[in-house]
DNA sequence: CTGAAAGCGCTAACAG
DNA sequence: CTGTTAGCGCTTTCAG
């Protein structure tokens, strides 16, 4: 329903140019944009009245002009996969506030996982002259990133590295991420312990499960195949995960998920089927999205430093944008596990 | 930790640009800008060449160059107070979503309810010829969208009418929507309820609980201003609430809470204190954020049509932008209730 | 210290 | 149908 109740007829008032301060301070448009810049190599007398003018104008360089003539739209470009997804919607956040306290905008574009989306929105960013995007979570199939790259516009892939290609990347350590996990649940005296991985394609996947069998090995644990399901990272494939574990007629008392969306999954199967966290079977997920708090019970996590992940990106797209060409870097970052209630020792029903 | 393995030199390619095109097919660059855009008035000849170089260099105009030329950068600016808010993360993607379609970009900026912020974002956002504003929830205070009306550009107020400024605007019918849940609850045989609503400050606020209270005095129920707690929006005050609840010593079976985060406190806190859900306490929320699905029991609430918002706001501000300056419109759009497993008939306790 | 001139890449009259 | 010209708003030599 939309109604039209009247039409108001628009001012239209122009945004003052560079033109208009220097007519208004009676000097040319060099020396606005002089004292605009670099503040140096002006009189103070004529400073002061092209600043005066500045102010009663309420003069604002156009960005689109200054992004064209410098080459550098001001711009920061963040692609995503899904905003919707917990994981990456604080990566947006981070991102956007990091670029605003630098001066930055930020274009944000969520690829639905479609290259040819990907492409498309890349394609725009070019064309805006963005100062560097932020890609997280790309395809391995890298055609667009060489395209980035031969455009001369630095980049930065989050959360995957892609060493090979030599593309700056900021990434978790994903082998702590699993070793955190395991210890926390051995240290409770687990014995009978799960995990769900997400797709064991992608490396980070496997990684983390490399840490995790790892502490349970040096615990003198097994950890036999059997004893893991590979997930989606979606919140079914962690009720599913439960229906699979107690398929196999084994007991279990700790599950690990690789991600919190699985976990979230993990505890509402249990909690359906009657069973009780953290008294019967503990649960631990990963990345620490806001939702842990406002479950019941809150979940037990692995921290994933997402705002120092973006900050630490921007720092590399603002390196690169710096002389010398882009830099081959690559930030690794560390987890840390945040108890909550969804994890209590082995053995304790209350 | 970052480290740099190496320095690889870079190419440089400079993207092509339009005199590029007209190079390399022998034509002038206004030729080259004919067939891109009106394609008409060229002969088919000529522009089957320019056609081929295009294709040939890859050739994209530049988006800056066009936007400044044009008056209009192509992009939307979205301006919402917290992206990390469950139900301003829903706007984000929707509006990404349908500008894309649209072949527009979007600068998104997060105000973190910090007016100088907004200011500082929203000149930004006028310095880059923005194509229009969709504004997601703005202080009463309204300067700043004087201002941006005073620049003659687009402007859509989403989820706050702003109805005596004449500002176009998407709403939801929020009356409507506390009769939903005040109905449903009803239906259900309850006839103890509880409201829990957001600071009533906010006259949508005050709408909701206008409509609950309606359809519960239809209904020969009371509902007496101490049966109502004033909460914030934020998941503490739904779990305060609750203890609010239980100290009047009155007994209540039913509590709506007018938006999803509040009503998640509620749930966690009733579980916390060994109520069950539905069996002793249903609860309602608003939104439907995707929480309501993975908590258990998953949450029965009414569904905020976030998408639909959107979109009505990008057609707003593209019938803006077409002639005939700024339309003042207001789009009413309708909740609607989903039912799931947090709420239950009064008195069946399995 | 300051102004004039050129140009970033593109579009839009205006001639031809 | 097509090319020339001018200019969007800004920065940056280059003179002076």
């Amino acid at each position: 329903m939309v109604t039209f109740p009247e039409t108001i007829p628009q001012a239209g008032i122009e945004m003052a140019s560079i033109k208009d301060v220097a007519k208004l301070s009676g000097v040319s448009v060099s020396t606005v944009s002089r004292v605009i810049n670099r503040g140096a190599d002006v009189d103070n007398r004529t400073r002061d009245r092209v600043l005066a003018a500045i102010a009663k104008l309420e003069y604002k360089p156009n960005l689109l002009a200054k992004g064209l003539r410098g080459k550098k739209g001001n711009i920061i470009g963040l692609i995503v996969p899904e905003i919707l997804d917990h994981a990456f919607v604080s990566i947006v956040d981070s991102t956007i506030d990091t670029a605003h306290e630098n001066g930055y905008n930020v274009i944000v574009g969520s690829t639905h996982n479609d290259p040819d989306l990907e492409e498309k929105f890349i394609d725009d960013l070019l064309r805006r002259n963005v100062n560097g995007i932020v890609f997280s979570r790309v395809s391995d199939e890298s055609r667009v990133l060489k395209k980035i790259q031969k455009m001369n516009v630095p980049i930065v892939i989050i959360d995957r590295a892609l060493e090979k290609e030599g593309i700056p990347s900021v990434v978790l350590d994903n082998y702590e991420a699993g070793r955190l996990s395991a210890q926390h649940l051995v240290e409770l005296g687990h014995r009978e312990v799960r995990c769900v991985t997400g797709s064991l394609k992608i490396s980070l996947c496997r990684d983390r499960l490399r840490g995790f069998k790892d502490v349970l090995r040096e615990n003198g644990l097994e950890c036999p195949d059997a004893d893991t399901v590979e997930g989606d990272f979606k919140f079914k494939s962690g009720m599913d995960a439960v229906d699979r574990f107690c398929e196999d007629g084994k007991r279990f008392s700790a599950v690990w998920a690789q991600n919190d969306m699985m976990a979230l999954g993990i505890i509402k199967r249990c909690l359906t089927k009657g069973m009780r966290i953290p008294e019967e079977v503990s649960v631990v997920g990963m990345d620490d999205i806001s939702i842990c708090e406002y479950i019941a019970p809150s979940l037990t996590t692995i921290h994933y430093p997402f705002k120092e992940m973006c900050e630490k990106a921007f720092e590399l797209i603002v390196r690169q944008n710096g002389e010398g060409g882009p830099e081959d870097a690559i930030a690794l970052l560390e987890p840390y596990l945040v108890k909550r209630d969804s994890t209590g020792p082995f053995g304790v029903k209350t």
